[in-house]
DNA sequence: TCAAAAAACGAACGATCGCTCTATTTTTCT
DNA sequence: AGAAAAATAGAGCGATCGTTCGTTTTTTGA
């Protein structure tokens, strides 16, 4: 409990960044945005966030109408292109958004840690907690970021396998200081992000397990460690770690897949 | 080589159930296609179905028009209702007739294996092989299903849980037996699914890497028997197996996603 | 308090959507 | 070969889409 902190501890660390988040978009989005007053945008442009993404996690961002979008903001048509250009730019937004602020938190997160093993149980659980907290903006990227304009989704794609890399290079770095038993870093890279995706896309099937996400991490980590290090010495302290845990709050977006 | 077969070999086992997946379609739908004589349905369904497959998997099912689908088969708007009775029912068709053909197939190879061990590589094998031949299947599906309506929507989850109690009931087996020292076979399931997924979700990722099907499902086989198996004595065989594969041919339906 | 600035409004426009319906072409069968 | 049946064609319909713009309401600042 003192090295890896639970959940409720990692929720209360960052649910403090919503005003953040819009200084992102302001930065980026400045030329498109006609809102004069920062207070007006601060207190619109979150509701238009929620409201889109609540709107189209449910039926998707295509079938998502702007009046879909005015009648769940109670803004109306005219007054929600003050806060972009066009549907198209409200995409890039929530997108961009949700890539710059998931990558500062999980990169301030790890950077924290110093050896390997530590730094892979850090990004592991940190992104696992953060796609729960901002889990509607984790899973609008993931369906979403295939809609993207060509010019666009090739910065989307990078953002991608920067995160990847960040796993990679954990795993090299721990192959380099003979802790890990690795053959191939590229997909066990690939297969830890798999792993971790699936809280955040299957949300619903996990909560309707009661599930947690403290269990979820634990047991991806202990998954990953198994396989990728060399002595099981550095695991210990898990086994006898108490699994009943706290409440199962209900979750929005529940959504189907196959297979 | 003699109890896994590689990916080639498998390859000539399916590809000839093109037709066998029309009269698959056929047997659910036949009321609401006006199509008479079946040598016609067969010459244009799987004209649609690839059609439909290929405009969707890279714009999505909602942005894909029936101009669209019309240009692409080279069929009038007016010709394609004779073969479906609106979108949502091509839908709905397509969503259907990957389920079906997909866990008939998958059944059929893992039922073919006894022992729990060789069980759960069967299964992961074939349906990594098996994503692979029907990528456009899989991949339309595991985006499209949560577009159904909420009728055959409860269905469509019933398939998906189902494949996943195939991966948990091999990993019972093989903890009544004895063989696997798993604590979650729940959670330890869903990981395998998670990773078995990434395939074809992540299809053009692997393939700018030149990683083949072949070596990614002897990863994932390796990555899961090192975590399930209590004695590693089962999983030898495999350290001196040559990973020099064969052509590293290309794929349609490149797209994006993120983190 | 009262212009000026900012923000919000919502009817209306052109484009495109899914879909229908009649006319036409192709195939089948005696 | 020719009539019946099956299949295809494509213009057109109403609905809905994203977006615009003149107007009204609210807020700001001296």
């Amino acid at each position: 409990m003192e090295d890896l902190t639970s959940f409720e501890v990692f929720k209360q660390q960052v649910t403090l960044s919503q005003q953040e988040i819009c200084r992102e978009v302001f930065k980026y989005h400045r030329k498109t945005i006609s809102i004069k007053k920062e207070k007006t945008l601060d207190k619109n442009l979150m509701r238009i966030f929620d409201a889109a993404l609540k709107i189209s996690n449910q039926k998707g961002f295509k079938a998502m109408s702007m009046r879909d979008l005015s009648r769940e903001t109670k803004l109306s048509m005219g007054g929600l292109y003050a806060y972009f250009s066009g549907k198209e730019d409200l995409l890039e937004m929530l997108l961009r958004t949700g890539r710059t602020t998931i990558r500062r938190i999980l990169r301030m997160h790890v950077d924290q840690e110093n050896d390997p093993v530590s730094r892979l149980r850090t990004a592991i659980q940190t992104h696992i907690f953060l796609s729960e907290v901002l889990q509607p903006w984790f899973y609008f990227s993931y369906m979403e970021a295939r809609h993207l304009n060509p010019t666009y989704k090739a910065e989307a794609k990078a953002g991608e396998l920067g995160t990847e890399k960040l796993f990679m290079d954990i795993i090299e770095q721990g192959r380099a200081q003979g802790l890990f038993g690795v053959r191939d870093s590229v997909l066990t890279a690939s297969v830890i992000k798999a792993m971790v995706q699936d809280w955040y896309v299957k949300r619903w099937k996990y909560a309707g397990r009661q599930v947690t996400v403290d269990q979820y991490a634990w047991f991806v980590i202990s998954c990953v460690e198994r396989f990728c290090l060399i002595k099981d010495s550095h695991s210990l302290g898990w086994n006898e770690f108490s699994w009943i845990n706290d409440s199962n709050e209900e979750r929005t977006g529940g959504s189907s897949w196959p297979f």
